[in-house]
DNA sequence: ATAAGGTGATGCAAATCTTCGTCGGGGGCG
DNA sequence: CGCCCCCGACGAAGATTTGCATCACCTTAT
């Protein structure tokens, strides 16, 4: 059974919400105020998380960019606020869905379905740890081992490691990282996510004029080496 | 560039939001026939797909169930009636968004990119490696051997090493190897190509006036020589 | 047919411009 | 106070432009 998460501060509606989805085949949580929100994600792991703007204790915007990368699931902004703004800074910071209250229950649910049919029947979603040779990445714990020795990285050293290693092989766009990190488009000439990439660097023992983890592609962006090595 | 075949029957607003798209950095294709839709789905492999539900010749939710499962891509629906109904069924049907019109241009730009986020981790590109005697090229790390020895190439050299490598045996023109690398049309006069050419063949230690790698084809292009060994 | 000259394409080195790596200061938050 | 992050700056590395010498091919004259 799919488990929500619902941050909803107003208790009738969330009610509302809560029993018409639960009678379609969800599992409901309720969370009414905004700072609690990023506890209970890592607690529940919801597959799906909505959020109301306005929430006590922290906005859903906020909340919406601060929680990505780290929960990878469908988020859906539910809220009364008919403001273009805010849909479109929903939007780009990391939201899939953005829905005006009052929202017929059907459409709601219409909704919720198509953002979670994306995710679950193809890959069996992205494996909770990556491993590299003796780089390992767990998602969970949002910990990293090297060489069997843990090695700390900030929250954002590690969101851009996890988005790298799952793309390993690939290149991967400035822009792309920036909007992940940061929920807003990428203007092309800030440089923290090189500064970022440095830092990575420095603490992964890696060194960027002969890479062997995280390789520059000029002007494209960056590339976590996959070859030699199996992910699992 | 991300590429989004528009199936739109209204011509002002296919021409209104294909420019504002195109400003934006997509590809766009328009179609004003719904028949004639999976034609051009086949032929232009996009990568997401806006459908009108009213569109001569077939329908729009028609198009989105019959479209399933062969196309993939992230499927919106863009139109002008605001029925419940229309939209859980659109919904139902494979679609993974309904935007009423008429829709700010700048919120359909946020739910398009929306959308592709989440098909950008797609696919994790097998990585591939390309033999000829003692030339190795791996793509999964972008890295290159020559006689068991590694060669630092910068990045265009490398992309150009690969998209010559690949077609090994056939010749490749400059205009087809400036679109690859730089995205944009050859004017003709260009000499980046040449000079990349002729830096990549020094590290390849080839000599043009003999090549045993890369062969100069007067006016057509280049050719990178398959002779002798296989490609596995 | 052969040779000389013309036209436009290519090879490459040097100048120029763009992007990247990294350091250090200042601000925000706990 | 310490940690993390953003910002601006500067040297280094990478990429493009420019300029000229050379080369392939074609035309024309002998």
């Amino acid at each position: 059974m799919q488990q929500i998460l619902l941050a909803e501060d107003d208790h009738r509606l969330a009610a509302l919400v809560r029993d018409y989805l639960t009678d379609n085949g969800f599992e409901v949580a309720v969370e009414d105020r905004g700072d609690r929100v990023p506890e209970r994600v890592r607690q529940l792991q919801p597959d799906l998380l909505i959020l109301d703007i306005m929430l006590p204790g922290k906005d859903g915007l906020t909340l919406c960019r601060e929680l990505r990368p780290a929960f990878t699931g469908p988020i859906m902004m539910l809220t009364a606020r008919n403001e273009d703004a805010d849909q479109i800074l929903g939007l780009e910071f990391g939201a899939d869905d953005y829905v005006i209250k009052p929202a017929e229950p059907r459409i709601l649910l219409a909704r919720i379905r198509a953002l979670l049919r994306r995710i679950e029947p193809g890959i069996p979603s992205t494996p909770q740890t990556l491993s590299f040779g003796t780089l390992e990445v767990h998602s969970g714990s949002r910990s990293v081992e090297l060489e069997g020795a843990p090695i700390k990285l900030s929250s954002h050293e590690f969101d851009l490691l996890w988005l790298l290693a799952q793309r390993a092989g690939d290149v991967v766009g400035r822009d792309f990282l920036f909007r992940e990190l940061y929920g807003r488009p990428y203007d092309g000439m800030d440089r923290t996510i090189d500064v970022r990439v440095s830092q990575l660097r420095k603490k992964l023992g890696d060194n960027p004029d002969n890479p062997a983890r995280i390789k520059t592609i000029w002007v494209r962006g960056y590339l976590f080496i996959a070859d030699a090595w199996e992910a699992e």
